[in-house]
DNA sequence: GCCGATTGAGATAACGTTATCCCGATACCG
DNA sequence: CGGTATCGGGATAACGTTATCTCAATCGGC
């Protein structure tokens, strides 16, 4: 079978070699591509021959530079490798708004946030999503002022005005702990992450407020640091040891319960649970694993809407949306208190 | 405090901005933003004074465009949300040889894989790897012929000659079911996933394989299909039971896994398991779940080192590599027989 | 039949970079 | 001192699309 004609040897066919074997104008071609009306039925079907003929396929390297868009979104997530359910939504949102995203990650580190974040810059990419990594983020501010349409995910980008879209932290943790307090408890101790981490900080924070409205000392009961196997275990005997021993956890986020239940399930086996954001794993303790859950769904949709309202009009007033979570009463946070 | 100098309202300075602000030629602008040392000391800091003043940053489209190449990689994987340890290693790899990698997820959907393989090609990425889904993969006939660089990861493109990278699936599940035999069981059960996916088909034929080499009947231990916890729980019961019950299971992946020791917890407590694939609850669980682990690491980098000799030198020939597997003997698989 | 409006198509510039080629000045060698 | 080579910098084209503007032909109305 004879090999297909090739306009020349290592490089594609383009709208000009299209429009030399139709023999039309290099507008008209365009014109066809692009479904334009005015052109008429025979050139139409000429243009569409000849682009079977070479094989032809549209390079948006060029279409984006000419029209200035790209109809790409850049997702800047903390970790592509673990599970983050909110860029599902966020992907099936952009879709259906034909837009593409792109998702690289940061992997918790700042330098190659920064190294990511100003790769899609320079790519002109329509819009980022950033879940942000660490306090200093003045590397956007020239970007920001050029132009940038950034929405930051899960937590603020501390410091400069931008759209936010993040869970309830506050409420959440406050639901916890009333949650627990209605089942009997009175001395609940609370595994966080690292406070340098706004998340973490704010659910620390709300715990604290809990404590202090409940009458009690605040800080013996709070353990917070960075997120290491040994840390936690080490709280959690802390915590569950002593003249007065804790009776109930709550923890900061999915990977400290899983450690917390580790924990348990070689230590403790009479300790109510309630932990921070769901994951595959709460149901297959026993007993399940009562959790705050983020609605995942809504963030990444809100993500999507915000970050194109920005784009669209860029001089909206920036804006911080809070999305509800969600009791999931499972078993363990509704056991009664059973240690002395 | 005076507003930055703009080239215009509304765009961002370019490179013809800063010579004209520096008094040079675009030329000029070029060969220091390049770093050519070609260009005298007095000039170069003209032109990096007039980039500071404009705050000038590079458009890489254009750049793109004139090179005709992107410096970045498309993933197009399965899930984005969900757990995905190759793609950590994708993602090192591709930093250290100075790449982007670029994900979008497929959704386990073939029209979505289709779309996003598709947008990734129209953006002319310099290479692609594919998570495939499905068995027609006729729309990248084409784009093969046009000069793609592609390298499938997980499972192989059917019928393309296209650069492959997988894991030992047959080895994996030969050592599972030694294993198992090792520590005395006879009757062992197989739980896989729908057999129309390649790996799924690998890792069942296996199986077959080595319940023919015991010299048993092959069908009657063997449950595929998709993964819906009720199909595998129903798979589970009609494994469990009857005259001659098996005594362990084998699990083709780690889903499969997850819902197996959901219905163990619930229904049997003495069955061996040894799961495909590890994952963070693999020692959560009591005992800790035996795994047959694939080496994520060694898939990323040998994928991306794939697809950038691919890239190099296209007439290098199709290559299929496989990656050993490991067991992990963690307890859940050592146990001995103890059902009649 | 003529004039004005509309339509279909084409010529060329634009997007923002880098490559190619060229020019003028300077330095070195015979 | 003259000729040739080299170097620093500049002019312009190229990449592959789309936008803008223009032109010619046709049609409808007076």
């Amino acid at each position: 079978m004879q090999e297909k004609p090739r306009a020349r040897k290592g490089r594609r066919p383009t709208m000009v070699d299209v429009a030399r074997e139709a023999g039309v104008a290099l507008r008209t071609v365009s014109r066809v591509v692009n479904d334009d009306a005015t052109v008429g039925a025979e050139l139409v079907e000429r243009v569409r021959s000849a682009i079977a003929a070479l094989d032809y396929r549209p390079d948006e390297r060029a279409r984006h530079l000419r029209l200035g868009v790209t109809g790409t979104l850049g997702a800047a997530v903390r970790q592509l490798s673990h599970v983050n359910p909110v860029l599902r939504a966020v992907e099936r949102a952009a879709r259906a708004a034909g837009l593409m995203v792109l998702a690289a990650s940061t992997e918790d580190d700042e330098k190659i946030e920064r190294h990511v974040v100003e790769s899609m810059c320079r790519r002109r990419f329509d819009g980022i999503l950033l879940e942000p990594i660490g306090a200093d983020h003045g590397y956007l501010v020239p970007e920001l002022a050029a132009g940038l349409s950034l929405v930051a995910v899960d937590r603020p980008v501390l410091g400069l005005e931008v759209d936010c879209v993040l869970s309830d932290n506050v409420a959440g943790i406050e639901t916890a702990f009333a949650h627990l307090v209605a089942h009997g408890h009175r001395r609940i101790a609370y595994i966080g992450d690292d406070e340098r981490i706004y998340t973490a900080q704010e659910r620390a924070t709300a715990f604290r407020a809990c404590l202090r409205a409940q009458g009690g000392a605040a800080d013996a009961m709070i353990h917070t640091g960075p997120i290491q196997r040994e840390r936690i275990h080490r709280a959690l005997e802390s915590a569950l040891s002593g003249p007065s021993p804790a009776t109930a956890v709550i923890t900061g986020n999915a990977t400290l319960s899983v450690e917390t239940v580790r924990w348990f399930r070689d230590h403790a086996d009479d300790v109510a649970i309630v932990g921070f954001d769901d994951s595959e794993l709460a149901t297959l303790l026993r007993p399940d694993l009562t959790v705050v859950a983020q609605d995942d769904a809504a963030i990444g949709d809100t993500a999507i809407t915000m970050l194109r309202t920005r784009i669209a009009e860029p001089a909206t007033p920036v804006r911080k949306v809070t999305v509800p979570v969600t009791l999931r009463a499972r078993g363990s946070g509704e056991t009664t208190p059973k240690r002395p």
